[in-house]
RNA sequence: GCGCCCGUAGCUCAGCGGAUAGAGCGCUUGCCUCCGGAGCAAGAGGUCGCGUGUUCGAGUCACGCCGGGCGUACCA
């Protein structure tokens, strides 16, 4: 609860405190706690409120009730009853003496005083503050918005891209949200440096270039744009590749806990099976685990071609399922099935194009990526080499996804760079006793060392049994880096949540080692990204790329722009696509709080209507064209602020001022909290405001001396807009 | 088991212990000779998951349940 704002109404607000806080001396009374001030939540009204009275009645009732004798012998609860029935009315005769002693002071300084339902409400000169606000946000400019400077320095770390691998929805909610925190906790007041995190190494890039050097020695896309890209499917072949085994078993697995149909066709199956004289007793195995919706493990099938000659059939039955479909009928106890039966035929044909050859090739292919992965170890000069070529490709196309969301970076953090330090910190520890061997590899006892006797940190292995590393081991020796060598006073990690346990060890880990640094480095997490029909998951093959986003997403604008406002040169129409486009996705990131899942669905992403950011960046625009017809820029409208007369202010104008009035405030609250959300909403609510007084109020037409005023306002809205957008890195295009 | 997160309108979400809980989407009905209709106005739609506390006052804080999600020793 602010006493005071950090914006220009902060003056009136303190001069509310004093009146209120003398005339209650005068009544003999202090506020019990730091006295409250909130806007007055009337429309047509300006000023700040105080609930005080209402606090302050309470105990004067149960004073003077007490003094009466009328407790005695009355239980709490009886006295609460009374107390209760007795507040509203004293709180409203306080209310009214406060506000008497606020008028009789010497210096009137208020528009209005009143006693409404216990509340104090003193109004402020409106056209004065008016005048003044405006006057502060235009002679600001950009900087409006901006607390005063802190010393202190905020390393904050986002945006943790893997090379050799494509970028996808989720990726896109960390840079969102990184660039925005960035910028707001830079517009707080904080000197900050944004630092990002690449993977550059590991079993993804082991298995991207496993697969490269496998099946597209030396190829190369003939536009180097697209090479990071292309990287990036040739990693998904990997994986498609190496996984398939698992694909068809958990495949035959859903089939057999979702698809009744199919279950009660088994006994047909297992005749057909006999007649092709497959192996009887792995027959028996798989479809026994089938029918009861057990956990196959093909590893205990005795012929390894079961699958195989199993699928043509299976095929013949989901055919047959999708041709003569019958209604689905719940039963009891059972979950609805998650695919439809078209679903089930489409991933069975899927996997069969590959079946005869890759069902059989799978394990070879294992054992030559972990040959890769020791050419990877023992630092093969030709395999380095490969890898820096690749990696650069990757890294240019995480530029270009950067640059497009504007976000830079004081500095790139590799996990390249980070392996021998971090090795070295595991053999710190394990010398100092902190980390020791369990089970073959070097882990942290954590709630041991600290003397838990509850599970709360648990254990975390810090290198790998055959001593390569985990992520584990280079953060530890990353998080003190940021401290000693960057000198940086807090270190903000921004992470998905599900690694709220992990950064919490590493903390722990590092205060057990004596780095008391370590409780400067905050997380930052946030809930995950996931469509409509569900989780995303690379499994499910339902991941939405970046890439794929945003195409049409640009598509999309481009359609709206080509309608709305077919006049625009071919170039604005370009950028504009571009800023609009990349504005709603951007805001679709932001609008939803950290620890919220964002269900991100595509059609209402594409459709910029409502509350989504083409709305605010419409605003934003009307706000520039008004100006422009007016052609009255700000310096202009600067001159013109000594004795801007409004008249009687309309509620809708009202609404708009305290609006922006309110975003230095929001701009401390979304930086402590660590939450673009306050931003993201708060810019809404400044267009909707700014739609709403444009609706009732016209501008041009209206005669001086209002005329000159709402231009003012106008401008002093658009300037808020365009701070606000600024500051969750969405653009603030002038026409649209 | 233990821990973290979520539960507010049909759906997606806001809501800083305070006055009558708000938006968007969807639905119904109006509004372009009028500063750009990516807009505006009006209507319908709520046991704020349940319970017990704390408080003058609880959607908001505490505790306990219920429901969903995610973690929980060699993934990142």
């Amino acid at each position: 609860m602010p006493v005071a704002g950090a914006g220009i109404i902060a003056r009136e607000e303190r001069q509310t405190v004093e009146a209120i806080t003398a005339a209650l001396a005068e009544l003999g009374l202090a506020p019990p706690r730091p006295l409250d001030l909130r806007p007055i939540p009337f429309a047509g009204t300006w000023g700040a409120a105080t609930s005080v009275c209402r606090a302050l009645a309470s105990d004067l009732v149960a004073r003077d009730l007490d003094a009466a004798g009328e407790t005695d012998g009355l239980s709490k609860k009886e006295i609460k009853r009374r107390v209760n029935e007795a507040v509203p009315a004293r709180s409203q005769q306080l209310a009214e003496q406060v506000a008497a002693g606020i008028l009789a002071q010497p210096e009137r300084r208020f528009a209005a005083v009143e006693a409404v339902n216990g509340y104090v409400n003193i109004s402020f000169d409106a056209n004065a503050v008016a005048a003044r606000l405006i006057g502060e946000v235009l002679s600001l400019g950009a900087g409006y918005g901006r607390g005063e400077a802190r010393p202190e320095r905020v390393m904050i770390e986002h945006s943790q891209l893997n090379t050799h691998k494509a970028a996808h929805v989720g990726h896109l909610r960390n840079i969102c949200l990184g660039v925005a925190l960035t910028k707001i906790i830079d517009a707080a007041g904080y000197r900050t440096m944004p630092v990002t995190y690449i993977g550059d190494i590991g079993m993804h890039v082991v298995k991207c270039l496993w697969c490269y050097e496998r099946f597209h020695p030396g190829q190369e896309p003939e536009d180097p744009a697209a090479r990071g890209r292309w990287l990036g499917e040739i990693y998904a072949e990997s994986d498609r590749r190496l996984n398939f085994r698992k694909d068809v078993v958990a495949f035959v697995q859903l089939l057999s806990r979702e698809d009744q149909v199919f279950v009660g066709a088994i006994d047909r199956l297992l005749k057909y099976l006999w007649r092709k004289n497959t192996d009887g007793e792995d027959i028996a195995y798989l479809l026994g685990r089938v029918i009861q919706a057990q956990e196959l493990k093909p590893e205990l099938f005795r012929e390894d071609d079961v699958l195989p000659k199993f699928w043509p059939l299976l095929g013949d039955q989901l055919r047959d399922e999708v041709e003569n479909q019958k209604p689905y009928v719940p039963v009891e106890g059972v979950p609805d099935p998650t695919t439809t039966p078209e679903e089930r035929l489409e991933t069975w044909q899927r996997l069969a194009a590959d079946m005869d050859d890759w069902w059989y090739q799978v394990p070879a292919w294992q054992d030559e990526v972990k040959e890769t992965f020791q050419r990877w170890e023992r630092k093969d000069p030709d395999f380095v080499a490969l890898w820096e070529t690749t990696r650069r490709w990757s890294l240019d196309d995480l530029g270009r996804i950067f640059g497009e969301f504007g976000a830079t970076f004081d500095h790139w953090f590799f996990e390249s760079g980070a392996e021998e330090p971090g090795r070295a910190m595991v053999q710190d520890l394990l010398e100092r006793g902190i980390a020791e061997i369990s089970d073959g590899l070097p882990v942290v006892k954590i709630d041991q060392k600290l003397g838990l006797t509850t599970e709360t940190y648990r254990t975390l292995p810090i290198l790998r049994s055959d001593g390569t590393t985990l992520y584990a081991t280079k953060d530890l020796a990353l998080t003190r880096q940021k401290f000693d060598e960057f000198g940086v006073d807090r270190a903000l990690w921004v992470v998905d949540l599900r690694q709220s346990l992990y950064f919490q060890q590493i903390k722990k880990i590092l205060e057990l080692a004596g780095y008391e640094r370590a409780a400067d480095a905050e997380y930052v997490g946030y809930e995950w990204v996931a469509l409509p029909e569900g989780v995303i998951s690379s499994r499910k093959g339902n991941v939405p790329l970046f890439a794929d986003l945003e195409r049409e997403t640009l598509e999309r604008a481009h359609a709206v722009i080509a309608e709305k406002n077919p006049d625009l040169p071919a170039d604005d129409k370009e950028r504009v696509a571009r800023q609009v486009g990349l504005g709603a996705i951007q805001y679709a990131m932001l609008a939803r709080d950290n620890t919220k899942v964002i269900v991100y669905d595509p059609e209402e992403a594409l459709s910029f209507d409502g509350h989504a950011a083409p709305y605010v960046q419409y605003a934003h625009a009307r706000a520039c064209r008004i100006l422009e017809r007016a052609e009255r820029t700000d310096e202009a409208t600067a001159a013109t602020l000594d004795g801007l007369d409004f008249g009687t202010l309309e509620p809708t104008e009202l609404a708009l001022l305290q609006a922006i009035a309110a975003l230095p405030d929001e701009v401390q609250r979304a930086a402590a909290e660590f939450r673009p959300l306050v931003i993201a909403s708060h810019v809404y609510d400044l267009a909707k405001r700014f739609n709403d007084f444009y609706h009732a109020c016209p501008v041009l037409q209206s005669e001086e001396p209002t005329r000159t005023a709402r231009l003012a306002l106008v401008a002093a809205t658009r300037r808020a807009l365009a701070n606000e957008l600024g500051l969750l890195g969405i653009a603030a295009p002038e026409e649209m």
